[in-house]
RNA sequence: CGGAGUGUAGCGCAGCCUGGUAGCGCGUCUGCUUUGGGAGCAGAAUGUCGGGGGUUCGAAUCCCUCCACUCCGACCA
């Protein structure tokens, strides 16, 4: 490509409402341009990228045996309300009317449309199984879009669905889509893990994230340091010693703890550390036939969080989670929000393993600004149902039994996920089974966020002066650069070969071609755009028969012989 | 959804408090000079000051209203 025909926008300045580096450098780069909250146009360059990751992405599925199909972007609402999702879905599915006043939405994902298909085309176990993929956008009305590309609204994404006769298919498959993003996420060049992650609702053995490990991700990702456990902190066990809780050391005492509302605030004042207190959290429960919601009370250790996936799928509790109102709160249960504790509370008391192994603690009275201290489980209060209900924290033991958990901040590029028979049992979507008798189809549905790989490509690949591209997904993979063309015709005449030859081994260049342009410019540009192999093309080179090479993320440049150049570049570039 | 903030040239911003008819830097265009890491000089173009309404002799500036965008929060016990 010639930079003479290609649009170059790049930005000295960054703009004022980007806040993640990704975001920063794909405007300023010229890749994409916002048209609204969560909506962008993908320019040129960033375009480039963008069909890079999707061939990778295309290449690896076809190769997994899987098959492209391209739905509509537009869906109908009677698919939703045969799946139950056209009342469970929420405001992040928008919703259109046509024409004739028939409900419509835009797709934010396609498990009723595919399942529509394959019901209808597929009818005995011979055909199975089978997966289909597409590459499309996806709209979802996210109530605050974020970080340019990576939390827009519409977004491409690579969906995969597999249907299956037998639970054993379905894991056959879903092992090979392991293996298949191990191998699109390796090609793309990226730092990712695959962790463990909530299987949600559903259910199923198992279920997948790929994470890129970066700052600015948006989940918390725990790993062991002795193992490969890595898991999404939704889904991991938060293991305690087993240690025997020591026995009563203390009287039970009611202390003032005026204006004291915070665990931090409550040690402080009291002088015990924060994992010598518990803090007592109303939740509300699964609503009986008729009346409201029951009150129940989760109890853990000060310094610990609240898990609220774990804490919804316990039996009793209303999903999703939802925290007990203050005002009833304080007229059921005598106190304020920063003075509950689980002494005396007529209400289900369910305790976390570590808040559990408390002898001695403290706990707010019920009672506003007092605590209790030297609290004991048994003693003064019945021990309550013992859950793990809380986050892990670093240090924690690993739940594989091997080593201790260090967490680290992730973006989510894939899941895979095994959906069961949720969506063909609603759906109707059966096959004949060899003894003739019908089935549903068991399910797998395996996502790839493509539009957020790219930005989740520039935040693992940085540096002051830009991005720069791994390899495979580079918009160009080496920039050619003359200096001073419009007035030697050697460099000219040199850079014109070079454009052709390189271009005919297959290597993706663009060429500085535009007269006059300055030097530094040109450098600062494909350094701010992340080319990964840089020739810059003079007179005193060519004068010693040498040619300037740079790797994006080298120190220095070096000047290589002109007949050493095309073995140079085809070992670099992998050729 | 709740809270906060911002809308002035393509981008980054000043001007607003204290009303007097719009500016700076970058970019763009023309010419000349320059050219080994975002050039210099000279000249030029570009604004419904987010929209609407009001107050006033006069509004970017004050008031009302609508819109858009951004950030923060949605574990607090």
């Amino acid at each position: 490509m010639r930079s003479s025909r290609f649009l170059i926008a790049t930005l000295k300045e960054t703009p004022s409402d980007a806040e993640v580096i990704s975001h920063q450098l794909m405007l300023r780069a010229g890749m994409i341009r916002k048209l609204a909250s969560g909506l962008y146009t993908w320019m040129p360059l960033g375009l480039r990228v963008l069909r890079k990751v999707e061939r990778i992405i295309r290449e690896e599925m076809d190769k997994s045996g899987a098959q492209e199909v391209l739905m509509p972007v537009v869906q109908p609402a009677e698919l939703w309300e045969e799946s139950g999702r056209w009342q469970e879905y929420g405001p992040e599915l928008l919703r259109i009317n046509d024409r004739h006043q028939r409900a419509f939405c835009l797709g934010p994902t396609h498990e009723e449309v595919i399942t529509d298909l394959v019901g209808g085309e597929i009818n005995s176990y011979k055909q199975l199984p089978a997966n289909f993929y597409q590459i499309q956008t996806k709209f979802r009305d996210e109530i605050r879009p974020r970080f340019g590309v990576m939390r827009a609204r519409e977004f491409t994404m690579k969906d995969a669905y597999s249907f299956h006769l037998t639970q054993e298919s379905l894991q056959e498959t879903y092992g090979v889509m392991h293996a298949t993003y191990c191998s699109i996420f390796d090609r793309i060049g990226l730092n990712y893990r695959p962790v463990l992650a909530d299987t949600g609702a559903i259910g199923g053995a198992f279920s997948h994230e790929f994470h890129v490990l970066a700052n600015s991700g948006e989940d918390d990702i725990v790993f062991s340091d002795q193992s490969d456990y890595a898991a999404n902190i939704e889904k991991a066990e938060a293991l305690t010693p087993t240690l025997d809780r020591p026995h009563p050391s203390e009287a039970m005492t009611e202390v003032a703890t005026p204006g004291q509302e915070t665990i931090l605030q409550v040690a402080e004042y009291l002088k015990v550390p924060a994992e010598q207190t518990v803090k007592t959290l109303i939740v509300l429960g699964e609503p009986p036939e008729d009346g409201p919601q029951p009150l129940v009370a989760m109890v853990v250790r000060g310094d610990h969080e609240l898990n609220d996936v774990k804490a919804e799928k316990l039996p009793g509790i209303a999903a999703p989670l939802t925290f007990a109102p203050e005002e009833r709160i304080r007229a059921e249960l005598g106190a304020g929000v920063g003075s509950l504790g689980p002494v005396g509370l007529d209400i289900p008391v369910l305790v976390d393993r570590a808040a559990a192994k408390l002898a001695d603690f403290v706990c707010g009275a019920n009672k506003d600004g007092y605590h209790l201290t030297g609290v004991n489980w048994e003693r003064d209060l019945p021990e309550g149902d013992i859950h793990d209900l809380r986050n892990v924290v670093a240090g924690d033991p690993s739940p594989d039994g091997q080593g201790q958990l260090e967490i680290k901040r992730g973006i989510e590029v894939g899941h895979i996920f095994q959906l069961g028979t949720k969506y063909s049992e609603a759906m109707n979507a059966r096959v004949l089974d060899e003894n003739g008798k019908e089935q549903p189809m068991i399910m797998g549905c395996y996502g790839i966020g493509v539009s957020r790989v790219v930005a989740a490509a520039i935040e693992q690949n940085h540096d002051d002066q830009g991005i720069i591209w791994p390899l495979n997904i580079a918009p160009f993979q080496l920039a050619l650069v003359p200096i001073n063309a419009h007035k030697s015709p050697a460099v000219a005449e040199k850079c014109e070969q070079l454009y052709r030859e390189l271009t005919d081994l297959g290597i993706d260049v663009l060429y500085m071609d535009e007269e006059k342009a300055r030097l530094g410019v040109m450098l600062a540009n494909t350094d701010l755009m992340g080319i990964p192999h840089r020739l810059v093309v003079g007179d005193r080179g060519l004068d010693k028969g040498t040619i300037e090479y740079k790797g994006r993320r080298d120190e220095s440049a070096q000047d290589l012989p002109l007949d050493e150049l095309t073995g140079f570049l085809q070992e670099r570039l992998a050729l």
